[in-house]
DNA sequence: TCAACATATCGATATATTTCGATATATAAT
DNA sequence: ATTATATATCGAAATATATCGATATGTTGA
């Protein structure tokens, strides 16, 4: 599992997933509560991220799919809804990454 | 001094400049002797990184100057050679907010 | 002053990213 | 079965990035 200091460089590119990514840190602070599903315990569904963010659901779901493919999310699938929290072991990988920098 | 971290992150989405960062580490690793200079005391001249990179020179001026522009390195011009070393205060602020995403 | 050299800037083209609306897919509710 | 809802994928246009060769600028040395 050799980390692709690139590729999360790129997601880290734009500051709506830099923001996606910090938000989802903490989802209380930052988004209402889901209807079906008392807590945030594997993250935050797709539509409130896209409220947040005020990008279209097309870019929304593209972004997240990157910050997915590049490790830093990870996906669980409830019925039609989709959460995302954040995936700390790849999110740690690059803190040590940019410490060698 | 507000970090950018897109801007910085923008910097780190290319390998070549990544490359250039790590190498401006350890120059004596990675760079033969300046001939006029005994030493990397500001870095390492435009020329060096070109032939290591083996990108065109006005690709790398334009690099270097990205890297510039970001924080992430500071010249020193000698005469007609302008030798280039990491900042870093910037690299360290860029750990520190990774460290809080 | 002029030639040689190091670097910066300009202009251009190819490729990548951003972002959207439209459409497809999967699930849930009627 | 049909409809509504959530998300994913597709196709496209606008903008940004990558990268080069050519040219400009500044410096040194003959």
């Amino acid at each position: 599992m050799d980390l692709d200091i690139v590729e999360i460089s790129k997601v880290l590119s734009n500051q709506a997933r830099v923001d996606i990514l910090t938000w989802l840190k903490d989802p209380e602070k930052h988004f209402p509560p889901h209807r079906e599903l008392g807590h945030f315990n594997d993250g935050v569904c797709v539509d409130h991220i896209r409220r947040k963010a005020g990008l279209s659901q097309s870019t929304i779901s593209h972004y997240l799919n990157m910050m997915y493919k590049a490790g830093l999310i990870a996906p669980t699938r409830y019925g039609k809804w989709t959460y995302f929290k954040r995936n700390e072991e790849t999110i740690q990988q690059y803190r040590e990454e940019i410490n060698n920098i």
